[in-house]
DNA sequence: ACTCAGCCTCTTTTT
DNA sequence: GAGGCTGAGT
């Protein structure tokens, strides 16, 4: 035993082994990126377990689901059998629905409580609206939705929102004085559902915990040891379930890095990192400074972003590994440009370095950004998988039978039923719906429940309609009869056939429809692996109520299944914890990353180039920085300029890799810092160096002015096309047919970019300039 | 009640 | 460029 232990220590360096060991009381572990910090968790626990703990006292809290996972299953290899099944692992969303499931009851939810996704949360707000009649323009929903959120997120209910001045002033302020009022009608609609939204499942934690001394006792004693991963990203309500938690026997053991915090969007607070030997005046703190997985190339380059930070804990993060490459920049022309140029250097990497396409990673900022790299990838025959993204969980048609199958298990569920009742088509209209929802505020009953007692209500509905309701009203039953007998997939299969929603998409005939249908048999796929899975474990049944949690709070889209061997697409914030030998972040430009809505504050900012240093940090031996001169945006291609960040990194770990034809195309005007415009010189080189240096330190409102200054030029996608696009208002032209005229006006952008030209001959033409061979004359 | 065309808004990031 | 909403037409 000793020396099996010794082995299993012998695998981790002095830093990390001191946290391992450590025994009782608080703890704190400050981990640089890469440094070991899940490998920490891991060997705490599975350390803790060979000590003798109950693995059933042992709770872990991790960032994903797939973590936790991945996680259990190391530590069942290093202590042996399958003890490690008993650990409560997972994040603090699903740890706490089922916490709630069982416990919930107490604050009136029933335990198949339904769980509202952004989505139907939004949807919900919205409706509220409209039946307050407030205006749409000035009450938007999605802000409303996310105001609520950040309101549960700091704990703040209903009554304290009601009790709390300042916010009600800050939403008066806002024009919008009825915060309050609907607020107030969300919480009261959700219970009447049955339903709980993302910050429920923490925020009726902690009204759990805080209202029932036993409940909170029970847990208190049964989670004797809690371990929580990426504490900076924790939120107050986070932070209170586990302080809560924690309180009696004080095994907290809490892993992070200031450094990586990148969630404050949605609550997260770094002070609670900051603040954890305030809170705990025991704790031992740790640090872990070396960093295994990069070179030293992008370790010394990631320092010198993060130090133009000013909000830090100190931490010097170093690495013995080699030197390794230089990270390799590259601009394109346009974003379909950016695609290609990734997608041939993953070419040629894989080809060269005899590399898996699994070695490659593209990392960027927003989601919308994946469609040029997925072109790309596409049109060279890379395999690829997307993380996260417009999930599949969230496509209409997978929305609409996951919401049958929420009706099945939660009758009450008004945003599943408002979705289905009339879907596919079955003559229940909008006024129809309308009426329902008012009976049921009245009634203060659920909208089902109301169409249960038809003949009991007051209600202004014809007799056709009214047998219609009573027909969806039974066959919903005639669901959850199915459903107490059968499994997930056996009551799936059966409602999309019944319903008529494979029908419906089969007949359409399009290929949209068809790949809606093949979407549905996708899920329903799932469903059968799902059901197949769980049935192995010991606690699961495989029915429908398990498959919709796992649905509802699934961290990604992680049922792995067919090739593994593919390039990962996803955004630095689903990167964190991850990492690639290969790294390609791309679209650093500004308004881009850092994004337009985050230059506000310097502590926006400074999030945003955590972020940056996130994304950096996740390259074992190269990394690539690409960004572009235009970028469809909207629609549109609109200008960019390269991002500050770039400019950041210290110069001596860079290699630029554009080549000069990329530089061909030379605006008309070059602008000077004082705004006065010059003729261009020729060929640029590093133009944006060029601008930058000139422009000193007073860089970033300079930038935007010089941005809008620079005239609008299009860049032709073909390379080597030459096309003269340097004409503005005014300028005087010539054409091969036409003759001289003069350009009156410029409409569109990039390849769709025209002239409006009164020639002298009178005539008045719109020219494309793409086609238009135009020489300019003055 | 349903369908379609045209209009508007929207994009940071996620459980 | 997509998705949601409105309003007109069926």
């Amino acid at each position: 035993m000793s020396s099996e232990l010794n082995t299993f220590l012998g695998e981790l360096n002095e830093a990390q082994r001191a946290p391992v060991v450590h025994k009782e009381g608080p703890l704190m572990v400050i981990a640089g990126a890469g440094s070991g910090k899940t490998r920490v968790l891991t060997y705490r626990i599975a350390h803790l377990m060979k000590q003798g703990i109950d693995p059933f006292n042992i709770l872990a809290l991790t960032f994903t689901n797939k973590a936790a996972r991945e996680m259990k299953a190391r530590i069942e290899q290093l202590v042996g059998g399958a003890e490690a099944k008993n650990l409560w692992m997972g994040t603090f969303h699903s740890v706490f629905a089922r916490l709630l499931r069982f416990d919930g009851q107490k604050l009136g939810y029933p335990s198949n409580f339904t769980i509202y996704d952004t989505q139907d949360s939004q949807r919900l707000i919205a409706s509220i609206i409209k039946e307050m009649g407030l205006d749409k323009d000035v009450y938007k929903y999605k802000q409303v939705q996310s105001r609520i959120s950040a309101y549960k997120n700091s704990l703040i209910t209903v009554k304290a929102y009601l009790q709390n001045p300042e916010l009600m002033e800050a939403d008066a302020m806002a024009r919008r004085p009825r915060m309050g009022e609907i607020y107030q009608n969300y919480v009261d609609r959700c219970f009447k559902a049955g339903a709980m939204d993302f910050d429920d499942l923490l925020l009726r934690t902690n009204e759990l915990l805080s209202r029932f001394p036993d409940v909170l006792m029970k847990y208190q004693d049964r989670f004797r040891y809690i371990l929580v991963d990426e504490y900076q990203d924790t939120n107050h309500s986070q932070y209170l379930i586990v302080r809560a938690l924690a309180d009696r026997y004080h095994n907290i053991c809490v892993v992070g890095d200031d450094a990586q915090s990148i969630y404050s969007f949605r609550g997260a607070n770094i002070s609670n990192i900051l603040n954890f030997q305030r809170d705990y005046d025991d704790a031992a703190v740790y640090r872990l400074e070396q960093n295994y997985r990069s070179t030293k190339n992008i370790v010394n380059a990631a320092n010198s972003i993060i130090a133009n930070n000013k909000d830090q804990l100190k931490k010097v993060v170093w690495t013995a590994n080699e030197e390794g490459p230089k990270i390799k920049l590259h601009r394109s022309p346009t974003d379909a440009d950016e695609g290609r140029y990734v997608a041939g250097s993953i070419f040629e990497n894989t080809m060269q370095l005899q590399l898996k396409h699994s070695d490659f990673a593209v990392l960027y900022r927003t989601n919308s950004q994946s469609r040029s790299i997925e072109d790309a990838l596409r049109k060279r025959d890379i395999p690829y998988r997307i993380y996260g993204g417009v999930s599949f969980y969230q496509r209409k048609e997978i929305k609409d039978l996951l919401s049958y199958l929420r009706l099945i298990i939660n009758p009450k569920d008004e945003e599943a039923l408002k979705r289905v009742i009339n879907f596919p088509a079955r003559g229940i209209g909008q006024t129809t719906v309308d009426k329902l929802t008012v009976a049921a505020n009245h009634y203060k009953r659920s909208v089902f429940e109301i169409m249960e007692n038809l003949d009991k209500v007051e209600l202004k509905i014809n007799s056709g309609t009214k047998s219609k309701l009573e027909d969806f009203v039974n066959m919903i039953k005639s669901f959850e009869i199915l459903n107490g007998e059968s499994d997930a997939f056996t009551v799936a299969e059966h409602v999309a056939k019944k319903t008529g929603i494979l029908m419906e998409f089969k007949k359409d005939g399009t290929p949209e429809g068809i790949a809606r249908m093949e979407n549905i048999e996708e899920l329903l796929n799932g469903i059968q692996d799902f059901v197949e899975g769980q049935k192995e474990l010991a606690d699961a049944k495989g029915d429908l109520t398990e498959f919709l949690e796992d649905v509802a709070l699934a961290t990604d889209l992680d049922n792995e299944k067919g090739d593994k061997n593919r390039v990962a697409l996803m955004t630095i914030h689903l990167a964190k914890g991850l990492e690639f030998p290969y790294v390609y972040i791309v679209g650093l430009e500004e308004d881009l990353f850092p994004s337009a809505m985050s230059m506000n504050t310097r502590s926006e900012l400074e999030e945003e180039r955590r972020l940056f240093y996130v994304a950096l940090t996740r390259a074992e031996k190269q990394a690539y920085l690409t960004y572009t001169q235009n970028r469809y945006r909207w629609g549109k291609l609109i200008d960019a300029e390269p991002s500050r960040f770039i400019e950041e990194i210290d110069e001596s770990f860079i290699e630029d890799l554009t080549p000069k034809d990329n530089y061909r195309f030379k605006p008309l005007i070059n602008t000077d810092i004082f705004g006065e415009a010059t003729p261009s010189r020729g060929t640029r080189t590093q133009p944006q160096k060029n601008k930058l240096q000139s422009l000193g330190k007073a860089r970033s409102s300079e930038l935007k002015k010089l941005r809008r200054l620079k005239p609008n030029l299009g860049t032709p996608s073909t390379p080597g096309a030459e096309i003269n696009l340097d004409v503005s208002e005014g300028t005087t032209v010539n054409h091969s047919r036409f003759g001289r005229g003069t350009v009156l006006k410029i409409e569109g952008t990039g390849v769709d970019k025209k002239a409006e030209v009164r020639f002298e001959r009178g005539e008045v033409k719109k020219l494309l300039l793409r086609f238009a061979k135009l020489e300019v004359l003055d």
